[in-house]
DNA sequence: CTTGTGACCCTAA
DNA sequence: ATTAGGGCCACAA
């Protein structure tokens, strides 16, 4: 077989897939978080992989540290928790989810 | 190989 | 709460 074209790099990808997938609505994960239950790369990597394969995932309910939503996308998260009922919380400089109630550990 | 960029994370002040 | 600095991984030029 000609090298291992796509192994361990897409099975890092659907992993990534499988657990956002799997996240229940009003939940909430962070990308470091996906990546630690991984136990490979990193959060950027995780991040990279929403960037492009995130179109067919619901990557809202994927958010930063501290549940700050993706930046550049906040605009487009907000309306995703606006629908599905996700806790959130107001800061002066935008919202935030409610890690309090919407953490999820798998 | 060096540099720059990105839907990131942590600690300190 | 906010900014600054360092670390991390993956990729294009």
């Amino acid at each position: 077989m000609d090298v291992d074209r796509e192994t361990s790099q897409s099975d890092f990808v659907a992993s990534v897939m499988e657990i956002v997938n799997a996240i229940p609505a009003r939940r909430a994960m962070t990308y470091g978080e996906v990546a630690g239950v991984l136990g490979s790369g990193g959060a950027r990597a995780v991040g990279r992989i929403m960037s492009r394969y995130g179109s067919q995932l619901p990557w809202w309910r994927v958010v930063r540290a501290g549940g700050y939503p993706p930046q550049g996308h906040e605009s487009r998260a907000l309306e995703q928790y606006w629908a599905e009922g996700t806790p959130l919380v107001h800061t002066p400089s935008g919202y935030r989810v409610d890690m309090k109630r919407a953490y999820f550990r798998p």
